[in-house]
DNA sequence: TTCGCCCTCCCCCAAAACAGCGAGGGTGAA
DNA sequence: TTCACCCTCGCTGTTTTGGGGGAGGGCGAA
């Protein structure tokens, strides 16, 4: 494999590439440089859509999301759960369905080796950039070991490529809440009842209820819990 | 400041600490050899705990607890939003709170420039890595730029040992809500009533208050609104 | 097979939240 | 000064949730 790779060039290119035709071009790229079989992004949604893009081929993509595979994949189950990059020989395959899921991988041509990093971005966003190769384990070992910083570099520039494309959910700069709504809509996250929450800020729970409404009334939201839920993820409050 | 930097051994040393104490010791270290005024590594827990550790002065972090400047602070509130590392300079610095958090920073020591970088980890745990200084613009601009890339993985290992440090914050807290309990807490997120919810996944009431309950419980939620702040903290709804 | 978990449905009643109508005083900007 | 917004407090209802019981079938792992 790979003896020495420029990674500043390549991130450059990567950060200067803006369709998404030129990304395939610098992940193939990428994938040359190293030397190895294939290298993944795959942005998994919450809600379950998913994006990729890489060197799988055409077959086994498919059959990845005709199968859902997203649901029984021990690297994405394994990776939801860690921080760390993870060597996919430390995941648990011993599970009846990703025993399956393992060979029907090898027989579409993904390698016997793999190591997946975890991305993670605002709004729950969740990433894999994965490589993987056919070889023995000490020459995987090795490989990693050497390659572990640029693939995290890596990962974390695949990812923002991937969040400038993804149409980012509004970047609408609604009215800031007051302080004391503020107040309120954080205590309310954080579980307390309305009179909980009177008791707390030593005001009584009549002038509360303006505090909600009027936060509801700026948030366009339905209910408590739907203010609750757009204040959070326009990140107006931190619970 | 700095003209090279070996990276590799600074995470190599880092990477090898095992205690707190020495995590305190590689980051004074860092900043050192960076030749600049402050290095921090700041942990934002959902629950609204906070660690942090770096070169501030007691007297700042102190202050910055007492005064729950974590709510008002523009580089959290900012860099909860993103996924790219941040120049301070670029962040929302207009509202009367962040002119007086601005100026209770100066006053404590914080440099004028600061540049942070948000780590996202499992479960919805969010952190800071940032890097101040007091100089121009240009200069910080130099700064940065040339090393972006090393203090993106030096964010990254030193997330990497606070969750080491930090196994689980609770045992209960891994568990995944089932995907009829994601598309309840998802509704209700966007604002749905029970009765739109039962209508929309067309199953009785009955059957959505035992999954708003189930959901409730794995999520060690106080009610409804409260549940849908944790799913959304970490990361297991979307809205 | 048993056990655990997921999905589905039903009852009742108390507690909490919502919705509408009010009121007044403070502050800061145009 | 006016105007907008913030903070504070009150009343009377209706609607929605929450908590306590239940029941049964399905599916996958040990």
């Amino acid at each position: 494999m790979a003896n020495r790779i420029n990674l500043d060039r390549i991130l450059k290119i990567l950060e200067a590439t803006s369709t998404l035709e030129g990304i395939q071009d610098v992940i193939e790229k990428v994938r040359d440089l190293f030397e190895i079989d294939h290298i993944v992004y795959h942005w998994v949604d919450s809600a379950g859509d998913q994006y990729g893009c890489g060197t799988y081929s055409d077959d086994w993509v498919q059959r990845y999301l005709d199968q859902e595979y997203l649901r029984t994949d021990p690297v994405i189950i394994g990776c939801y759960q860690r921080f760390h990059p993870v060597d996919w020989k430390r995941l648990d395959w011993s599970s009846k369905s990703a025993r399956i899921f393992l060979a029907d991988a090898q027989a579409h041509g993904v390698g016997n080796q793999g190591y997946s990093i975890p991305i993670r971005g605002p709004n729950g966003q969740f990433a894999l950039f994965s490589v993987s190769h056919n070889c023995d384990d000490a020459t995987w070992e090795k490989f990693t070991e050497k390659y572990s910083r640029d693939l995290i570099l890596l990962a974390h520039y695949f990812n923002r490529k991937a969040l400038d494309f993804e149409p980012n959910r509004a970047p609408e700069q609604s009215r800031t809440l007051s302080p004391r709504e503020v107040d309120v809509m954080t205590l309310l996250a954080m579980g307390y009842s309305r009179a909980q929450v009177a008791e707390t800020l030593a005001i009584s729970e009549h002038t509360l209820r303006v505090y909600i409404e009027s936060a509801r009334f700026k948030l366009g939201a339905l209910n408590t819990t739907h203010a609750i839920a757009r204040a959070m993820s326009r990140g107006l409050i931190v619970v």
